[in-house]
DNA sequence: CATTGTGAAGCGTTTCACAGCC
DNA sequence: GGCTGTGAAACGCTTCACAATG
C-alpha cells in the first residue's frame, strides 16, 4: 500500500511514538474510535479487549495487538479506559484537529458527499467543491458554493488543504488527480473506476462501488451455482469483520 | 472477511470449476476485468501479465497467479487473448447475468447512488429504491421511484434481488439489515458507519467514508510529525495498488 | 483472578525464480 | 526468445496460549 522502509522499528531513537503501525491495524483504528465513542456517550468509562472485540466484530487478541501498537494503555485485570483510548487514537491517527477536504467533481456522488453533514462532524470540512464544467460553477451544495476548477491552487493553499477527494467520472480523474498533486495536496480519495497514477510519496485511497458489486456478485454466484445444494445454512447472528 | 469452510478444496469433485478463488484475487479480478474491457475496445486483442499489471498497478506475477485461479487461458511467449480473458472473469465473477439491487435510504447518497447510471450499466439495476420517511416516498430518483420500505419483501421477491444496499444513517442501518434479511436478501453492501449483525451466511462489504479518510489523515499526520524531517522523497510517477 | 501484553505458531498473500511451453 | 504457470521462499497479519500484573 505505501512505501517500505526497511528497518526503523527499534534501535533509531524513536523520540516518543515514532513505532510504525501496521496497515491493517490503522484501518481498524478508526472503528474502534467509532465504538469508544458511542460508548463514552452512553457513560461506559472502562471496556476489555473482548468487549471491544465484539462491537467491532473482531478477535479480542488482535484488539490487544493493535492496541499494543500504541502502547501499553490498559490496565491488567481490568481493562481499557474508554476517554483515555479515545484520545490516544486520535492522536495517533492525527484526528486533534481537522483536515479540510476539497472535492473534485459536482456531479451526482460530489453532490452527495458535499451534502452529508458527516464528513465536516468527523473532522473533515469541506474547504471546497470544485468541477470543470463552468455550468455548474455558482451552485451551491451543502452551504459550499462550486468554484471552477482552476481556483484549485487557491483553494488549496489559502485553507491548507491536504487531502483531496476525486469524485469525476473515470474519464476525468486522471486529469483532477494531476491537478490536486500540483496544487499541493498530498493525500488522495478516489472514487473514480480507474487506477491513478501518481508520485510515490502521494497516498491514494480507492472506494469503488462497482468492484465492491462484483465481489458480491462473485459470492452470489458460488451460492447459485457452486456448492451442491448450498442450503441457508446457520440463522445464528454473528458480528461482520 | 467470509465464512472459512475447513478443507473443501480437494479432493470434492470440484465438477468444472469449483475452486475457491483467494479472497484477495477476488477482489482483483474486477480490476483487471475493467482493463480488459477498456483495451477490448481500443482494439487491443493480446495481452501479456506485464502489460495487465502495469496497468492495474501491481506485480506481474500477482496477475498471474491471479489468473491461473481460473484456469491455464494464456499462451506461453504470447500472452494472454483479451476477449477470451475477459469472458472467463465475467463467468467467474457471476456476471454473465445482471443482479439487480435494492437500495434502503433515500438521502443524500441513496440518491446519487440512483442517480449514477454506472450501476445499471456494469450488470446492478437498481430494482427499487426505498425510505423509512413517508415524506419521501413517491418521488424520482434516476428514474425509479421511492417507495416505502414496508414494501422491500415484495419488491425482492418480484424483482429477485439478492443484492441490498444500505444508504441510511448508521442509526438505522441494523433494521435495514434486519429487513433486508428477512426479506431474503443474502449479500449487503453497507455504507452506514457500523458493524452490522447479521446471519453468517449473508456475505457483507463495508464502505465507510469517514474509515478512509481518518486512515489518509493517520498518513498525514506521519507526514508532519514523523519521521525526523519527512522528505517530499521520488516524484518519479508509479502506479498505485 | 480477570485481563492485558506478547512471543510464537498458523495462515493467507505476495514475490521470487525458474521450469515448461509456444 | 519470450512469456506463462507454479513450487517455494518471504512476508505480514491473525490467532493462540500463557506469563505478567494490577
Amino acid at each position: 500500500m505505501c512505501a517500505r522502509v526497511p528497518n526503523v522499528a527499534d534501535g533509531m531513537a524513536p523520540d516518543r511514538n515514532r513505532r510504525r503501525i501496521p496497515d491493517a491495524t490503522v484501518s481498524r483504528l478508526p472503528v474502534y474510535l467509532r465504538i469508544l465513542g458511542e460508548q463514552a456517550e452512553a457513560g461506559v468509562d472502562n471496556i476489555s479487549s473482548e468487549g471491544l472485540a465484539e462491537l467491532a466484530g473482531v478477535n479480542a487478541a488482535k484488539v490487544r495487538k493493535d492496541l499494543s501498537y500504541l502502547g501499553s494503555y490498559g490496565t491488567r485485570g481490568v481493562g481499557y479506559e474508554v476517554a483515555y483510548l479515545v484520545y490516544q487514537i486520535r492522536r495517533e491517527l492525527g484526528l486533534t484537529h481537522d483536515w479540510p477536504v476539497v472535492i473534485v467533481g459536482a456531479g451526482n456522488l460530489g453532490q452527495a458527499l458535499a451534502g452529508y453533514g458527516g464528513f465536516g462532524e468527523r473532522g473533515f470540512p469541506v474547504a471546497g467543491i470544485v468541477d470543470i464544467d463552468t455550468t455548474k460553477v455558482g451552485t451551491v451544495l451543502g452551504g459550499t458554493r462550486v468554484r471552477h476548477i482552476d481556483e484549485l491552487p487557491q483553494i488549496v493553499q489559502t485553507r491548507r488543504v491536504n487531502i483531496g477527494v476525486i469524485a469525476t467520472p473515470g474519464a476525468a480523474a486522471q486529469d483532477a488527480a494531476d491537478r490536486l498533486v500540483k496544487a499541493g495536496v498530498t493525500s488522495i480519495l478516489n472514487f473514480a473506476p480507474i487506477v491513478l497514477s501518481v508520485p510515490r510519496a502521494i497516498e491514494v485511497r480507492k472506494v469503488d462501488l462497482a468492484v465492491e458489486l462484483q465481489i458480491l456478485s462473485y459470492h452470489e454466484q458460488r451460492r447459485a451455482g457452486g456448492a451442491i445444494h448450498a442450503v441457508q445454512s446457520g440463522t445464528g447472528r454473528s458480528a461482520t469483520a
